[in-house]
This record gives C-alpha cells, structure tokens and sequence, in this order.
DNA sequence: CTCCTGACTCAGC
DNA sequence: GGCTGAGCCAGGA
C-alpha cells in the first residue's frame, strides 16, 4: 500500500484530546490503547499502521506487546480489531477464548475466514488518515 | 544490573 | 517465489 502517513504528531494530538484529564502520561502503550480505541465497529487496522502513525514504525512489535497489556487495559481495548499486516489474526492465540477474536469480528460484520480477515484492505482502518 | 523474549515488519537470499 | 535474518522497544526473570 502507499503508506503516506506523516501526520504522526497530528494523531498524538489528537489522542491529547481524547485524553484532556490531564493525563501527561504519553506511554506508548497508553498511545497504542488510544488508537486502538478509536477504531470504528466493523473496521480492522495492522500493528504497522499504528505504530506508523505514532511514529514508531519500526516498532510494531511493541504495539503487539501493547496489546497484551490491553487486557489489563481498561476501558477495554478492542485488540482484536488489531491484525497483522497481511490481516491475519496472529493475535488470536492471546485471546480467551482464541476463537473469541474471530467471534468479535464476524459479530461486527467482518468476514474471518482461516484467522484472515476477508477483504482486510477494504475495511483496513488508517488511524493516520481517518482519525484526524 | 544483564539477558531474553515478544500479538511485527522489511530487506535480503 | 518463499524463506531467513535482523531491527525495533519495553517489560519480566
């Protein structure tokens, strides 16, 4: 795909806003719950496009270890709405029960078929793009 | 304090 | 064309 996301700062901004408490605490695992968060029902998003818009790119490995705080996280992280690059639900595993990643998103009306997400590039949600 | 692992991704062979 | 290796950051032992 293209990947132009560049507006890395505007997101953190905007996850300023979502987070006016006074929460000064830009962790990026606070970062990635963030974004996560604001993934729409029925949309999926890749750990390199979040971490991409947070500008750690390189990093998508710590958006997957982020995930695995999600639990703990609360509200509720949507992680099973974080898929792989190529939209398959690596994650899954992580679940409980796994299958319960899949169950979320058929309930949200994305297809899941062999722990890949039927027309993933279609319902890929670019947090840099359609957040702001 | 040091070493290892981990829900990813890209580049190289 | 698929497979392998290396890089990234943070937390746990």
């Amino acid at each position: 795909m293209a990947t132009p996301k560049k507006n890395n700062k505007s997101v953190r901004e905007k996850l300023a806003s979502v987070n006016p408490s006074g929460k000064k605490d830009d962790s990026f695992f606070d970062l990635v719950f963030e974004v996560t968060r604001q993934i729409p029902k029925g949309r999926v998003t890749s750990y390199g496009a979040i971490a991409s818009c947070l500008g750690t790119k390189l990093s998508a490995r710590m958006v997957g270890w982020a995930m695995h705080a999600a639990g703990s996280a609360k509200p509720k992280v949507p992680a099973h709405r974080v898929v792989n690059r190529n939209g398959m639900l690596t994650g899954k595993h992580h679940f409980n029960p796994p299958s319960q990643m899949a169950a979320m998103l058929k309930k949200e009306g994305i297809k899941v078929k062999n722990d890949t997400v039927v027309d993933f590039k279609k319902l890929f949600w670019d947090p840099s793009t359609e957040m702001i």
